[in-house]
DNA sequence: TTAATATGCAACCGATTAGTTGCATATACT
DNA sequence: AGTATATGCAACTAATCGGTTGCATATTAA
């Protein structure tokens, strides 16, 4: 899965609250998802097929409604993708300090 | 600024490969960021634009070139969301060890 | 079995996005 | 001064997005 798409699926207001709802780790019927978001049902359900198909949530049949739940890997692994880009960062400020340690007149 | 927009800029894998580019510290010029994106010019700086929006990277113009420049303070804000949506996580993976334990009957 | 509930799918529409081409402009080199 | 370089801005188009309305369907309750 390209991250791109992960974070593409974590750019929308909506498609936010609707993670952070579920991020205590709870199951949700998606009626109970859409609660209060402000659109309409359909609306909200797209938003919520975005998530999925960046697998960022998995979707449940149970009886006559589905149970949403978040999946935390995806989420993870775009943290882990800024986590490297900083690493990266990091490495250029140790060599250039390192770069002014070596070359300190005043050392 | 808005979590969101910050998610939706690096929603795209030009503008990822740019931030990727910049992730060492080092400074370009637009020309030599835009190198070998397989898009023409005037492209690659509409995605540029939408990084400088969402205030991930900073231009500064220096004679006839532009120079532009990671910014980690708004990446590392995105990287803490997903923390916090991490931490919520695990408090709740924590809860339900101490349930299951609390009620053991082997224990 | 009839009715209410929970949901899905498709069509449609306006707004935004991603990309292009064309033109303008300022800086640097000769 | 004249030319090449590095860049920006605007207009246009096709595709995607965000949202709606309408209809279909399966499950549960009475």
């Amino acid at each position: 899965m390209l991250v791109a798409e992960t974070f593409k699926a974590l750019g929308d207001p909506i498609r936010l609250e609707m993670i952070e709802r579920l991020s205590d780790g709870s199951r949700r019927s998606v009626g109970s998802l859409f609660d209060g978001l402000g659109l309409t049902r359909q609306g909200a359900r797209k938003h919520l097929q975005v998530l999925a198909d960046a697998e960022l949530v998995t979707l449940e049949i149970k009886g006559r409604q589905t149970e949403v739940s978040l999946d935390p890997t995806t989420l993870a692994s775009a943290k882990s993708f800024i986590a490297g880009l900083e690493l990266q960062w990091d490495r250029r400020l140790v060599a250039l300090r390192d770069f002014v340690e070596k070359n300190d007149a005043s050392g």
